[in-house]
DNA sequence: CCCTTGCGTGACAAATGGGTAACGGGGAGG
DNA sequence: CCTCCCCGTTACCCATTTGTCACGCAAGGG
C-alpha cells in the first residue's frame, strides 16, 4: 500500500502510530527530529508525511516548507497533527501548507480513515469510468450497476469490489493474499476462510455464468474469457 | 478558471496560499497591506479576494468596506479568514459584507473546495439555464424552482444545491465524501450522518417521486433515471 | 485405493449502514 | 427583542452485510 512517513519526537506516540499504520497495510518509516524527517524523506520520497507540528530543531513548519520547496518533494501528501493546546492563532494558519491536519488527541482509527481518504482522493478522481464488459456480464462502476446477461443483479458493496477487482484482471488469477490487500484494502489477518465464502456468494449471483470465476487450487481464482475458448 | 487576490500581511502564508491555488488552476495576485490590496482591486477586479483579518495598515473589515463602497467592485465575492481567538470579529465581517469566512487553522484542500463552492453558487445565474427534466421533476435552475409532478415544491437553499447535485449526475453513484465536497465545500473527511438527513428531508419533499432518489448501501446515492425502467 | 489437503457450503453471530425522529443553536426577518 | 425556519447533530432501531465456524466432499499424490 502507500508508503508513510511518520515524523514526531515523541517516540512513544510515534511508535504507537507507526504499529498501527503497519496494521493498518501501510509501510511506514519514523523519524523523531525534523533533520531526520527531511534526510528520510530525500532518501525515499513517501506517499505521505505525518508531521507533528513541535519539533526540537525544526518546527513542523519548517519541514513542511522545506518539504513544499523541494521540486522531488513538492506533491506529497502532508498531514499535520496538532495538538489542542497549540491555539497559538499565527502559528495555526500555517497548517494551510498541509493538505490535512488532524487535532490531538485522536484516535487511531480516525488517523487511519483520514489518511486513506486522503490517498483515494489524490490517487483517481476518476468522475465517469466505462463499464467492464465480459460475455454475459456487464459491471458499470460509474452507475455502480451489475449485469448478468442483462439482467441487473445487485451486488453489495464488497461483493462489488471483488467482482470489479477480478474483472478488471480477466484471465489472471488472485492470490487471496491479493485479493485481501486489494479489495479489503488490509494485509492484517483475517482467516482465509472469507474470501471463500464471498466467492461462493458471488458464483450464486452469477447464476448462468458461475463458470467464468474460477478455482485454481491451491493458489487463488481468476475470471476467464468467455471468448476465448 | 477564477482570479483571487490574496491578502495576508504574513508573505510565508499568503505565498503557500498562492502556491495552492495557483496548483488548483486559479489565477492570483498577492496583496500584502489593506492599501495594497485596494489598490490591486481597482487595478484588476478579481472574482475573489481572500482576506485576512488581521492586517498591518486597514483592517480586513476596513477593506472589506472600501470593496462594497466601490462601485466597480462592490459586487467581487469576498472571503474572510480569521483565526479562532477572532471569533468576536467573525460576525463584524458578515456584517459588512463578507461572503464566506474560512476559520485558521484550515487545510489547503478546504480552502480550495470552499472557493470553488462559493464561486458555484455564485455563478452568475445565466439567463437561460435549461431547467433539468426528469420524468415527474422538473428544475429550474435559473428561476430557482423546483417542481414534482407539475406542482411546485419549496426546496432550502441547500436541499436546491443537493437535487441539482443529482438530477446532473443522473444514475451515477455521489459518495457521501463526493457530497460534503461538491456541494457543502467541505472536506472532512469525518463521519456525518448530515448528508443521510437531507436526503430524507429532500425524498419527504419528492413525495411520489421518492423512489427516484436510491441509495446504494456501502456507497452512496444516485438518482435513477424513471425512463430506464 | 487411501490419505491429505484444499475448497464449497450452510448456518450463525456480530458489525455495519442507513432511516427516522427529535433536539438545539443560530441566523433572518418581523 | 422575539419567533420561525434551517440545518447539523445525536440517539435509537432495524435490515443487511460480513466474518467465522464446522462439516463434508473433491482433487491429487503416492
Amino acid at each position: 500500500m502507500a508508503h508513510v512517513l511518520i515524523v514526531d519526537d515523541e517516540r512513544d506516540l510515534a511508535e504507537l502510530i507507526d504499529f498501527n499504520l503497519r496494521g493498518a497495510g501501510f509501510s511506514t518509516r519514523l523519524a523523531f527530529t525534523g533533520e531526520a524527517a527531511l534526510a528520510a524523506a530525500r532518501e525515499q520520497s513517501p506517499d505521505v508525511v505525518l508531521l507533528d507540528l513541535m519539533l526540537p530543531d525544526l518546527s513542523g513548519i519548517e519541514v513542511c516548507r522545506h518539504l513544499r520547496a523541494n521540486s522531488q518533494l513538492r506533491d506529497v501528501l502532508i498531514v499535520m497533527l496538532t495538538a489542542k493546546s497549540e491555539e497559538g492563532d499565527r502559528i495555526r494558519g500555517f497548517e494551510v501548507g498541509a493538505d490535512d491536519y488532524v487535532v490531538k488527541p485522536f484516535s487511531v482509527r480516525e488517523l487511519v480513515l483520514r489518511l486513506k481518504a486522503i490517498l483515494r482522493r489524490s490517487a483517481a478522481p476518476k468522475d465517469s469510468t466505462p463499464p467492464l464488459a465480459l460475455g454475459p456480464l456487464r459491471l458499470d462502476v460509474t452507475a455502480h450497476r451489475f449485469y448478468v446477461d442483462g439482467q441487473e443483479t445487485s451486488l453489495t458493496a464488497l461483493e462489488f469490489r471483488l467482482m470489479e477487482h477480478l474483472m478488471a484482471r480477466l484471465g489472471r488469477v488472485q492470490t487471496r493474499e491479493q485479493l485481501l490487500e486489494e479489495v479489503w484494502g488490509l494485509s492484517s489477518a483475517l482467516e482465509t476462510r472469507t474470501i471463500d465464502t464471498h466467492v461462493m456468494r458471488l458464483r450464486d449471483k452469477l447464476g448462468s455464468a458461475r463458470a467464468l470465476l474460477e478455482t485454481v487450487r491451491g493458489v487463488g481464482y481468476r475470471i476467464v474469457d468467455p471468448a476465448a475458448g
